[in-house]
DNA sequence: CGAACCCTTGATTCAACTCAACCTCTGTGG
DNA sequence: CCACAGAGGTTGAGTTGAATCAAGGGTTCG
């Protein structure tokens, strides 16, 4: 399975963003652009990227984005915040169906049916830049490379669900988390952290949810992996104490 | 969970084909059309859709079509026959991603990395169509409804991948089975098949790493149904007697 | 006719679930 | 400043659904 987005998603966002002058909405300007949006537009275009972006919009920790069945009018990039997105049964079992971080684009599920497939709920307090989708469309008829940047990101949603997948039809408990551990670390590096620790922002039994696990078997692989120095777990705290235990359990568990 | 693609599946497939005159590779004459390309083409534009369709492959049964690592260049859309899509960890194991039948495309996994992440293997003789992706895109800048329909297939993909993740992640094996029972039929039904009997294409090894059990849970469940006078069951052949009671486990196993 | 593959069924084992108790934070209000 | 409530996390004991191991039957095809 692949956990690199690195190809599509070039690192150097740590880069300080500079006081803006004004709260002017604009692609152009913002320093999560290279994690979004394409690269290689002609600098003259660039401006005209701006036009996808309708306005941004704040999100409290807790709250709804959208939610299932809510009519689908625009895709949303996270700016801040972190999210997590989930379907449910007509019997109340919910599904964590990923956890999206700055950068990332949410609502896809909505194209096929104008309404939205699941909901997005954030973690922690966050604020998204909506699109409206028709001006994606409109818009990347014109551009080539804004089309094929968004055909990239339906086909890696594809991809990373497959991945998924593989996680919850064949792997064992330690080997899911382990992969959950990897992504996130790897996902979040990428964004400018640490390539050891990280802050959780959802709780056990979402990670659980996600995983196809119940929280007290999350608990206890975290514990686990603590006990033989794998990572170090203090509540939502994690280190990595040592990633390359992780990455073996990850793709070898069975011949262990 | 949603199991209905009729919104965009036309059923009215079961017309016989003319014979044609020549072997022309055409989406214009093609009875599949409905299942796989946009309604609503202009009658004059029609003939430029013909333009997708570099030409046809005929894969045996057994046959990759792609394979994990290939380059990505086409997407396919099955004419005849059925696949199996599959992702598999270094260490051997797979993971069957999906079953597709005639009308459907596959392929839009390679779109991100230029290199098809998945297999896809026929499980009986096939014809596909082979629409090398540059001139699908090219061709959807000029037809805004062959562009919105690219995005719905490949959001369709994604929707489609959440329920399984609820499968997997949530479900109990007679839930799986009776899940995967209905979709199948379902989309046989839509392609003018019967509502109530069915053949499979695949193992039960191949349902269960679909689904994320060991095959002799397969033969077990089936069985249980069959014992239950839900179905019955012949090998490859099944045919549903109680629908209703498949509906029933599908979506409130655990209150009965 | 035999080999290969697929499917079914039974017996046993085990990883993860359930149930239950307790601990640890965090935030709030007296 | 402390008490306390409530949410989230940990850990233990016992249960269980599905996996594993094993044997045998059916079908297909050279």
């Amino acid at each position: 399975m692949n956990l690199d987005i690195s190809s599509d998603t070039p690192q150097d966002l740590a880069a300080p963003a500079k006081a803006l002058p004004t709260i002017k909405v604009a692609c152009s300007n913002c320093n999560l652009r290279e994690l979004c949006m394409p690269i290689g537009f002609n600098p003259e275009d660039l401006h005209r990227l701006d036009e996808v972006v309708e306005k941004r919009r704040k999100i409290k920790q807790g709250e709804k984005l959208f939610g299932t069945g809510d009519v689908f009018k625009s895709l949303y990039a996270i700016r801040t915040g972190f999210f997590k997105t989930c379907v449910s049964t007509e019997d109340g079992r919910e599904q964590v169906t990923g956890f999206q971080m700055a950068g990332e684009i949410m609502g896809l599920d909505g194209i096929v049916s104008d309404h939205h497939n699941c909901s997005a709920i954030a973690l922690e307090d966050a604020e998204v830049c909506v699109m409206p989708f028709a001006d994606v469309e409109d818009l990347s008829r014109e551009f080539p490379v804004l089309q094929r940047h968004v055909h990239k990101i339906m086909s890696r949603e594809i991809v990373r669900e497959n991945g998924v997948m593989m996680l919850l039809g064949n792997m064992r408990a330690e080997e899911r988390l382990a992969a959950f551990l990897l992504n996130l670390v790897q996902r979040l590096h990428a964004r400018g952290f640490s390539q050891s620790e990280l802050t959780l922002r959802m709780t056990r039994e979402e990670i659980g949810s996600y995983l196809g696990m119940k929280l007290e078997t999350v608990s206890r692989t975290f514990s686990k992996f603590s006990d033989e120095g794998i990572i170090e777990v203090k509540q939502r705290y994690v280190k990595i104490l040592n990633p390359d235990a992780l990455k073996k359990i990850f793709n070898a568990q069975t011949c262990a």
